[in-house]
DNA sequence: GACCAGGCACATC
DNA sequence: GATGTGCATGGT
């Protein structure tokens, strides 16, 4: 920690930094992302789009009951199938067609093996990532931190909201203006951004609420 | 019985 | 280009 700091120059990442140290001495660790392999990371990551976590993962428990947790089986598997499984997760038919259409990607262009897909550098998997139909940015991003393990900060609805209460963005930045702060002014440190993102939505859960619940709040002061 | 949840695509103005 | 709306289940 002591030396991802030293890496900090500008105001702004000092900023960052005292928020993160302070989240992380509140919450602890949040060892995100949960999930076994790299693919299930990537299913939940599509299925928990505007969609509570517990109801994710009662599908992918389903999948992984009928042993169809690979990127072979669902690429296999009927769409009807898919969408009665996938159910508890809510919108399945929209995210029937998502998970199709990212094995279709990942099946055309790397012969449905993961690892070559993050073999590639982050950037240009990222643009490829962003051009499967039902992936945006916060999924591909995702994808990249958490099931790749590369430095992608994902940005999310709890974390602008949280950088604008503190003054640090404007209330209109959008999705990249958002990441590119974090990106441009923290370390490039895929554990730093791993564990950012997570403190940042227990934060959210728990205090930066639709309505704040500042009295608390680890930030308070700060 | 509203309101919210770890978004995204598409229609319409 | 900026807003509005559909997608659907389950928890609070």
């Amino acid at each position: 920690m002591e030396l991802l700091k030293q890496q900090v120059s500008s105001v702004a990442g000092r900023r960052l930094m005292e928020i993160y140290e302070t989240l992380f001495q509140h919450f602890g660790p949040q060892h995100w992302w949960p999930g076994e392999t790299p693919f299930e990371i990537v299913v939940g990551a599509i299925l928990t789009q505007n969609t509570a976590w517990k109801n994710v993962e009662k599908a992918i428990n389903n999948l992984k009951k009928a042993n169809l947790l690979t990127p072979q089986a669902l690429y296999a598997l009927p769409y009807t199938y898919l969408t009665q499984l996938i159910r508890p997760a809510g919108f399945f038919n929209v995210k029937a067609k998502r998970l199709k259409h990212f094995l279709h990607f990942l099946f055309e262009e790397y012969k449905g093996d993961l690892e070559k897909m993050f073999a590639d550098d982050t950037d240009s998997l990222r643009k490829k990532l962003l051009e499967v139909p039902g992936i945006g940015p916060e999924t591909a991003d995702s994808i990249l931190l958490y099931a790749g393990n590369k430095p992608s900060f994902v940005v999310d609805a709890y974390t602008r909201r949280i950088l604008f209460r503190h003054n640090l963005i404007p209330e209109e930045a959008d999705y990249e203006e958002v990441r590119n702060f974090f990106m441009d002014h923290l370390p490039e440190d895929v554990q730093l951004f791993n564990e950012y993102h997570a403190l940042l939505i227990a934060l959210g859960k728990n205090y930066c609420r639709p309505k704040p619940l500042c009295e608390n709040c680890p930030l308070k002061g700060i």
